[in-house]
DNA sequence: AAAGCTCTCTACCAATTGGTAGAGAGCTTT
DNA sequence: AAAGCTCTCTACCAATTGGTAGAGAGCTTT
């Protein structure tokens, strides 16, 4: 394993930083020192704050995509969504800035998500019409593919996330309930997905 | 209708701001521009910004619980489920900035939910006990009603809230798409949640 | 009418922000 | 060995940030 380029390791650390404490929370000279750099380094290597942010996005959707990949096109409908909330609750743990970034995509007015989906574009695609086609042969129980999937999504992304939010609901966040909300919410999904024979 | 004291404006505008820019994002400048005054009016009525977000959070903690007491001790769970959506879905479209600001607090190190959980802290053990009688009757299909209660809020503030996702997926907003996801939710949740024979 | 309270203002301030200019060290190419 | 390129640095800078000090207008209480 080759030691990371400098620009590398500007964006490793820009995209933990700005996933969790936010773009407006990370100042050029926080991310510098976290770095051992100066906030000039950082400067010659992404022209402004607002290219790096654009450059982490593109890592972020990157690196997600990538995540994902392993689990698309793999069994039927129902496995790729239980590889799908696999890989959320993982990042969840491992790399929690990454759906931090995702995230930011959602507020309101945000540019981000047009960004993004220039990038996930395809993927969206794609998950849509195999969700379709599982509607198609009764393999899922629904009725628009597209609101279906954003439910899905919003769902995994939700109870991977939301993690201050179970704090304040008095569970305390472990590697045991975090295991805990993934089978719940697995059981969720399975109801509300899968016909009835299958369950 | 008497018109608001100047602390309830400040109140007001901020939370919107706060909810929808974020606070990093909003400046006590920019705030008193909004509300045509000087910074210096609005540290007399709240003596730092941190003191002004603290008071937003408890108001906006305030108008929640305000919003979904009309649905609660009503009906069947399933009437209650219901009713939660219809509101969430209807502050997604009045008021999104409230929605918001409770989302702040699931961001990971915040210590806005700390502040939320005490304020909310007793609706949630009550709709959970509610939730737990009904699996005991049968009402509700489950396991662990903490975790299902997690589950369902997430879900609901996730599809509500997630306006620049939906327009990444290529569905555009309007209150026409905002009506069908609130549909689609519902089916959703709806399926999940009641027995086999109930749907 | 004097004293005090509520409230908004002007005048500042130190710290932090993103960003520019340009020097210089250390490689690689000619 | 000279020239050029890559990269990080020091030295600045104007604008913005949250916040303090205190003047003064206008009302209410004594």
């Amino acid at each position: 394993m080759s030691e990371p380029t400098t620009r590398q390791r500007i964006l490793d650390t820009a995209l933990d930083s700005f996933g969790t404490r936010g773009v407006d929370g990370t100042s050029l000279d926080a991310l510098a020192r976290e770095l051992g750099l100066r906030k000039q380094s950082i400067l010659y290597h992404f022209k402004s704050k607002n290219t790096l942010f654009e450059a982490v996005l593109d890592e972020a959707a990157d690196r997600f995509i990538d995540e994902l990949s392993t689990v698309v096109d793999r069994g039927d409908v129902w496995q790729q969504v239980e590889g799908t909330v696999r890989v959320v609750f993982r990042l969840a743990v491992q790399r929690p800035a990454l759906l931090g970034i995702l995230r930011e995509a959602s507020r309101p007015g945000s540019t981000v998500a047009v960004q993004l989906s220039g990038r996930l574009g395809g993927h969206i695609e794609a998950a849509q019409s195999s969700l379709e086609q599982a509607l198609d042969e009764g393999q899922v129980v629904g009725e628009n593919a597209r609101l279906l999937l954003f439910s899905l999504y919003s769902t995994i992304m939700g109870v991977a996330t939301e993690v201050e939010v179970l704090r304040a609901m008095g569970i305390e966040p472990s590697l045991r309930t975090l295991a805990e909300r993934r089978a719940e919410l697995l059981r969720f999904l399975r109801v509300a997905l899968l016909p009835v024979e299958a369950n």
